[in-house]
This record gives C-alpha cells, sequence and structure tokens, in this order.
DNA sequence: TTAATTTCTTATCATACATCAATGTTTAAG
DNA sequence: CTTAAACATTGATGTATGATAAGAAATTAA
C-alpha cells in the first residue's frame, strides 16, 4: 500500500529506506471508494493526500452551487488544501475520490518527523510550492488569455491518461466552460483533425 | 532608502537591528523611472524586487501582443517571477514601473545569507510562498466563476487604493476583460449605487 | 439482462463580453 | 498655452459561450 509513496521519496526528497522506514510509522494508508469526500469546506485540511492508486480531484462549490475544479490528483500526486493546513484556516474545498482509489494520508506529525530525519526533506517541500506557483500561474494565464479550445488542448497535454478517466463535464469544470462547449469544442477539433490529416 | 523594507523585514521575518544591519550590505537599492523595465520574459529572474515607494506590476505578453497583468505591486510588496528564480529558468514575463519608485533589489547572495543570519528567515519565505499560492488560487476562483462586475468589486476590495493611481486599461488587462468593457460594468455600478443609496 | 441513472450530444435561443469606430477627456510635452 | 498623446466613454455590431431542453449513448445498479 505505499510502494509508490516510498519510490516517490526516494526520487523526490532523496530519502533511503531506514529513513522511510521511521517515517512510515507515522503513514496512514486506506482504500477508500468512489465518491468518498475527504475533505469538506469549513473543516481544517489535516492530511495531505498521496494517491497510490486511483484518482482525487478538489473542487469548490459558489454561491450558486455549481462545481469549480481545482485540481486532478492521479497516481503519484499529492493534493490538500494547503492554505488551510499551513494557517489553520476552515478550508474553503471538498476533495473526493473520482475513482476506487488507495490513499496515503500525511498528517502534520509525519511532515514535522520527515524534517528531522531528513535534511533534504525541506527542500523537497519548497520545490513542491514553487512548482505548484507555478502551475497555479499557469492557469491564470490561459484563463485569462487563451480560448476554450486552446484551454483544452493545453488540458490534453498536462493530463493525457486523465482523458479517458473523468467525466467530460469535470473537465469543462476544470477549463471554466459548461459540459455542452466542451462537447462544441471537441466536435470543432475533430472536424479540423479529420480535415488536415 | 531602505526603512520601509526595514520595518517589513523586522515585522515579517523578526530580524532585529544588527542582523538587517549585516543584511543590508548585501542590499541594493535603486531610484526608477516609470516605465522601466526591470525583467524581460526570456531572462532568468535573478531578483526580487521589494517596492519601497512608488508602483511595479507584473504582466505576461501573449500570442496576439495583448498584456495580462499578473500582479501590482505597491509600496511593501515583494514581485519576482519566483519559478524562474528558483528553477532557473527563462522568465515568461515582464515586470516594470508604473510610477516613478524606489526599489531595493534581492539577489541569490542576500537570501543565502538571511537564512544563514535568522532561524526565522526560512519560516517567513514559506508563509509568503503560502500567502502567494492562497492569492493565485483565489484568483482562478473568481476566473471560473465570477462575472466581471464580481471580480471587479473584489479588485476594489483588495488593492482600494490602486484604483486611483492605476489606469483603467491596465485594471482591465488585469480583470480578464477590456478596457471598454470595465468602462460598462463602472458605469452599471454607478447606476446601482445612485439607486440605493 | 433490464431498468435506472448518469453522461454526452445536438439544437435553439439568450447573454456577457469583444471588437470596431467615433468622440470626449485628461495628461504630458514642446 | 497649445498641441499631441494617452486614456476613457459610448454606440453599433459580432461572437464565444451559457442556458434550456430533449434525445442518444453509456454506465451503473438491481
Amino acid at each position: 500500500m505505499l510502494e509508490k509513496f516510498k519510490t516517490y521519496l526516494q526520487k523526490n526528497a532523496d530519502l533511503d529506506d531506514k529513513q522511510f522506514e521511521v517515517l512510515s510509522k507515522y503513514l496512514k494508508a486506506q482504500k477508500i471508494k468512489k465518491h468518498t469526500i475527504l475533505l469538506h469546506p469549513g473543516e481544517i485540511c489535516g492530511h495531505s493526500f498521496f494517491v497510490e492508486k486511483g484518482l482525487l480531484r478538489s473542487y469548490t462549490m459558489d454561491d450558486a452551487g455549481k462545481e469549480h475544479v481545482i485540481q486532478f490528483a492521479p497516481e503519484n500526486w499529492i493534493v490538500s488544501d494547503r492554505s488551510s493546513a499551513y494557517f489553520n484556516q476552515r478550508s474553503d474545498f471538498y476533495i473526493d475520490a473520482i475513482e476506487d482509489s488507495e490513499i496515503v494520508y500525511l498528517d502534520k506529525t509525519f511532515m514535522e518527523k520527515a524534517y528531522e530525519v531528513s535534511a533534504n526533506y525541506r527542500g523537497f517541500t519548497e520545490r513542491a510550492l514553487h512548482n505548484h506557483i507555478r502551475h497555479i500561474q499557469k492557469r491564470v494565464s490561459l484563463l485569462l488569455g487563451a480560448t476554450a479550445e486552446q484551454r483544452y488542448m493545453d488540458f490534453i497535454k498536462l493530463y493525457p491518461d486523465l482523458m479517458l478517466r473523468v467525466p467530460q463535464w469535470m473537465i469543462a469544470s476544470y477549463l471554466g466552460i459548461t459540459p455542452e462547449s466542451l462537447s462544441r469544442v471537441r466536435k470543432e477539433l475533430a472536424k479540423k483533425h479529420f480535415k488536415t490529416s
């Protein structure tokens, strides 16, 4: 239940087997069913979730009751409400499972121990934060400047494998358009592709 | 030329006078004229810029030559292309001065020394990163779910003083709409306000 | 397997915002 | 002060995307 996470830490935080063994005491792994909600808005986000298997997503719900997908997290991704955890504030979003999944729960204790055990862990976190910023920043740029079609193509490039695993209305939500619009965009693209190839 | 930055570090990174004095050796402060460009796309961002006085902005230029404002940085703000600096990658954006300004240049050496001199500095950086994420995340949510009018009102709340200092077309660019649309939004709001007050 | 639910597509119509063009207004420069 | 440049407003029109509705297809549950 922890293999991928172990490999992940070895690669990215440069942990060795022994260090991981120590840390693994502070980890909890669990199988969860599709549709399980791991974080509700209003709660304080007490865990980061590493995806061993399956697929998570984070999303907000606006006043009109519409969902807005923030992020997808397939295998080997970590998802969490960083601000909520870090500042001890109520979270704005949901985290739930899109597929039956195997999840590793990382809590504050784990993080603290990780900092103790490995000098590299802090750098790993820092890198993750910077990556996260880069990623959201890109998204802002796309939302400001790109058409639905361009954003969709960018999505395909970023998450090629998710195309098949995620219902299209969720992808539409991630892109900031309606499912109907996405359907039209896809039709247009198919037409273009057919003509030019 | 460094007063505000000193106060800023004392408050946020918990530095004392002596520590600041040591660090100040690694700082460069400079007056720059309106329209000066401090960072060009393609360059690697070698400095963060602290605004002692005046106003900076960061923005991208899309393929169609349209500007998209990423961020405004008035007094006491720091602006930089974090990803570029951290990952040593070419920057995607411009940073320039909207007003004649006084800027403190923070380079890698300064950062390293700051980590040496103060145990709190790392925590300060971490906090800044988390704040940054929270801020961009909020922006994504607004771009996904809110109308131009809602985004404009949010902008006013976030940067009340900037309203008067920044040309409206730049605010429009920040909001992701055209200047014409912003003008109309403002007209609508004025009408509403007049009626209800 | 069949029924029920969810998801996807298509069509029509509505709307927010963009674009283009003209004019007024403020700011900066000579 | 005068002229030019930058900025803001307004109107007319266009377009991408939203809303609604209905039916097809696919997935899930019984």
